[in-house]
RNA sequence: GCCGCUGUGGCGGAACAGGCAGACGCAACAGACUUAAAAUCUGUCGAUAGUAACUAUCGUAUCGGUUCAAGUCCGAUCAGCGGCACCA
């Protein structure tokens, strides 16, 4: 036999594709569209590891299938490159962005092309292209000017040594990552963007879309819909009236009679406001600088001790009941999370019940069913209102609908819809992102647009993109690039020197991949036409995207929030973006632990290319285990799928004429290709390949294959292996493999003449019975007595269930 | 802490919608071929007990429930993983 040489069959085919621009496609109306998309990566300096391929290659394999289909598929590639890694790296090695990127980009592709994927490198995009990074900018305009950007002072983390604003991740335990100064949050001005805007929409068309439903849920709880009530609480400072009331928002506002105190959020504006008033000022200034240092994520774990300072001076009133009840800060508290403060429960909130242990405030039991002294009581859907006046003896859920009745007619509160979702903090003072195309002008008094004409604003090409020591972007430093003029009035005016975030050019780059050289719009009418539905009825143009689970949050949220945006402005000609997402599963390392440099357990896509070929790495990472959760990758395990490759290759020496299946692989067949086809679109890529591998077993063990069979066989295996099938279609001359269409079947069939059956007594299996397929109960039933053989005698038989073709259970005593 | 997910042989994993648990592959063991090894081919391969091919019992993280029947459904518990808004 002679020998599989991966090597030079993979180079072949693959100089093979890029020469006739195989997978390069083009809008025809002829065909009906299929656009599947793998999200893009951030090319990392690290290079390509084994995890990399994973999404890719199943994107690939159904790529090429549904080509094979006759779709008209496009499979798009490109490059996040924007970002902070690739910052850092630069100033660590004193190496441009710029630089590295190109670099980084270059070396991917290599990689990425040596496993044979079939992409349209025609369309390839980049966001840290001009030609690119032109309409995401274009795109800030559109919702700077419709009011949905503007500028907002909120904390950021600020490393007091390095003198830099810090990504949440950079901070460690309270440290700088690099330099362990320490961080404290600092309030800065920042671009945000009004997503909140579109929560109720975000939430409402998650409905139209075929997403998992776990998928479906993070997003529902991100976007953290609920229902209450606002409510204003009236304060008296330094023992007299004041003009002041504390509105807060409340799900629970039955409980309202259960309220002794409230908390406000250290950030909160009264806090200063009533700074004069405050006999303890100091040390609630302490307690806020305390705070300060800690991040949200800090602030809200439930397992640490509750912290907080009375604000001795300030005396809430409770509307309800006219109690006089005390202000507190804590930092549990979040300025951005409803009003910034709260009214307490402690008898019904776990939160509160520990703080109010802790500064033994007294606690209220509002809805019976617990023991308030041992823990809040919070389930709402048990108990009824007690010490409640008017209340007493409702449910809870009718307490609510009085109360806020109530309050609405009293003029102390109205019913609210909250969301947690918060505004998209959109700057970063970095030098590696898009700048953000405005000016600030002292006589227009404010923030103004850049005309479109002048995009896009190219970042500038500099020697200094190293940070500057007062928290400003690298671009602050530039004067040649500050100092401009007002494009409306002409005096002089200030560049602003923050960047966007990487999320900018991720969260509309599958709009690009339909129309990626267009330099008058962002996409043509014509394109969009084309890839939201030629043929059907028009929907999200993406019919299917991939992606890690890490990015079903913020990435998806944010992609589906422009998406809205330019469907309201008419660039859009559909609400969503995607039509059905799915997601894969991490590749682990060999010890099951993620790979990283650190563990020194990162295998490199090279070695494996080299050491089983690119269909041995593609197979394995198929066959490895459920695409969509988490795999650790073995190399023992990748020389199976080598073997099988083998295999395949020697059928070659066993093939005879034929132009049909003969009659024993007959049923094999027409199963195999029904049930390969149907695991690729249900991404079950593993049962897939044992499927092929149970057949090739088969096959052998008739000891030999016709041209039918081979045919068939090369035609499924194809987009998983797809260089050795090309070859070996060629060299049996059956001509181009990817020329071809997808392998048939017949329902009928698939089935085998005769089926065994489990005979069960009480549940377990004493005997198998051969019964023709199809069979109806009565007969199934005499073959399965009949197998049991004195089995039964003696017993009373109680009950007969049988299962067609699957098992008969008989229970008696 | 909150939200989501996962738990099946020595290992990766199968099991459509409650119907024979362990497909397919890896590793291991035995045999064939070979001077030998590798490769390849054939066979065995959840545990326990007796044993000749066999039979019985147990077995899908733990405890309990529903059902003729539970890896699958329900309740509780334990363990691990992922996300938590400036990593992408």
């Amino acid at each position: 036999m002679k020998d599989y040489d991966y090597s030079r069959i993979e180079k072949k085919w693959q100089a093979y594709w890029e020469e006739h621009q195989t997978f390069k496609v083009t809008e025809d109306g002829s065909k009906e569209k299929f656009y599947v998309l793998a999200e893009f990566p951030y090319p990392s300096g690290q290079g390509l590891h084994i995890g990399h391929p994973r999404p890719y290659t199943a994107m690939d394999i159904l790529a090429r299938k549904r080509r094979l289909q006759g779709y008209n598929v496009l499979f798009p590639f490109g490059w996040d490159a924007f970002g902070l890694p690739t910052e850092n790296f630069a100033i660590k090695n004193r190496i441009h962005p710029a630089k590295v990127t190109a670099d980084n980009v270059a070396s991917f592709t290599k990689q990425a092309k040596a496993i044979g994927f079939s992409f349209d490198w025609s369309r390839e995009i980049n966001t840290t292209d001009p030609a690119y990074y032109k309409w995401t900018q274009w795109i800030f305009l559109q919702l700077f000017k419709r009011g949905l950007a503007y500028k907002k002072e909120m904390a950021v983390n600020w490393c007091t040594d390095c003198k830099v604003v810090l990504a949440n991740e950079e901070v460690v335990n309270g440290e700088c990552e690099r330099c362990h100064g320490e961080v404290v949050r600092k309030v800065k001005s920042q671009w945000t963007l009004k997503i909140t805007e579109y929560a109720q929409r975000l939430l409402d068309d998650l409905e139209s879309v075929d997403y998992p439903e776990r998928v479906k849920a993070s997003q529902i709880n991100w976007i953290g819909r609920s229902t209450g009530a606002e409510v204003k609480f009236a304060v008296n400072t330094g023992g007299e009236a004041s003009d002041d009331a504390l509105a807060v928002y409340t799900t629970r506002p039955d409980t309202l009679f259960g309220a002794t105190y409230m908390v406000i959020a250290p950030e909160h504006p009264y806090v200063e406001k009533w700074a004069g008033r405050l006999s303890n000022f100091g040390e609630v200034v302490k307690y806020r600088e305390l705070a300060a240092k800690k991040s949200d994520f800090e602030r809200t774990e439930i397992v640490k001790e509750k912290t907080g300072v009375k604000l001795d001076g300030v005396l809430a009133v409770n509307p309800v009941n006219g109690a006089e009840i005390p202000v507190f800060i804590s930092d549990y508290v979040m300025m951005s999370y409803g009003t910034g403060a709260i009214m307490a429960v402690p008898g019904h909130d776990t939160r509160d019940w520990e703080f109010a242990k802790k500064f033994n405030l007294p606690i209220i039991e509002v809805v019976k069913g617990g023991d308030v002294e041992k823990e809040a009581f919070t389930d709402c859907d048990a108990g009824v209102m007690v010490n409640s006046g008017f209340l007493d003896g409702l449910s809870v859920e009718d307490a609510k609908v009085k109360i806020t009745a109530w309050l609405s007619e009293k003029k102390l509160g109205e019913p609210k819809v909250n969301f947690k979702l918060r505004d998209w903090v959109f700057s970063r003072q970095r030098y590696w992102g898009e700048p953000i195309p405005v000016v600030y002008c002292e006589k227009c008094g404010g923030w103004v647009a850049l005309p479109e004409s002048e995009l896009p604003l190219t970042l500038p090409e500099v020697e200094s993109y190293m940070p500057t020591d007062n928290g400003e972007s690298p671009l602050a430093t530039l004067v040649g690039f500050i100092n401009t003029v007002c494009p409306v009035c002409g005096s002089p005016a200030k560049r602003e020197t923050d960047t966007m975030p990487q999320w900018a050019g991720s969260s509309w780059y599958y709009l690009r991949y339909c129309d990626p050289h267009n330099d008058k719009e962002l996409i043509s009418k014509e394109k969009l036409g084309y890839w939201t539905g030629v043929n059907s009825a028009v929907s999200p143009p993406v019919d299917w995207y991939n992606g890690g689970m890490e990015h079903t949050t913020l990435h998806l949220l944010y992609s589906r929030f422009w998406h809205k945006f330019l469907y309201d402005i008419g660039v859009v000609n559909t609400k969503e973006p995607y039509k059905k997402r799915t997601s894969h599963g991490m590749i682990l390392g060999e010890d099951g632990q993620k790979m990283s440099k650190s563990r020194g357990n990162v295998i490199n896509p090279d070695d494996v290319i080299r050491d089983y070929g690119a269909d041995g790495l593609r197979l394995y990472e198929m066959f490895v285990g459920d695409f969509e959760k988490v795999a650790p990758w073995s190399t023992t395990g990748i020389k199976g799928c080598k073997r099988f490759l083998e295999r395949v290759w020697g059928l070659a020496e066993i093939l005879s004429d034929g132009d049909e299946y003969r009659k024993e692989l007959r049923a094999a067949f027409h199963k195999t290709v029904k049930k390969v086809g149907s695991d690729i679109e249900t991404l079950k890529f593993n049962t897939a390949i044992a499927a092929l591998m149970s057949l090739i077993n088969e096959i052998y063990s008739t000891g030999s294959i016709n041209k039918a069979e081979l045919r068939t066989f090369l035609i499924l295996l194809n987009p998983f292996a797809p260089h050795i099938t090309e070859e070996m279609f060629e060299k049996a001359g059956f001509g181009v493999l990817n020329t071809q269409s997808w392998a048939g079947y017949d329902e009928e069939l698939c089935k085998d003449d005769e089926t065994e059956i489990a005979v069960q007594i009480n549940g377990k299996v004493r005997a198998k019975a051969v019964v023709k397929a199809g069979s109806d109960k009565a007969t199934t039933l005499a073959a399965a007595k009949a197998a049991l053989g004195g089995l039964l005698d003696g017993k009373e038989i109680v009950k007969e269930i049988a299962v067609p073709d699957k098992l008969v259970n008989i229970v008696a005593r």
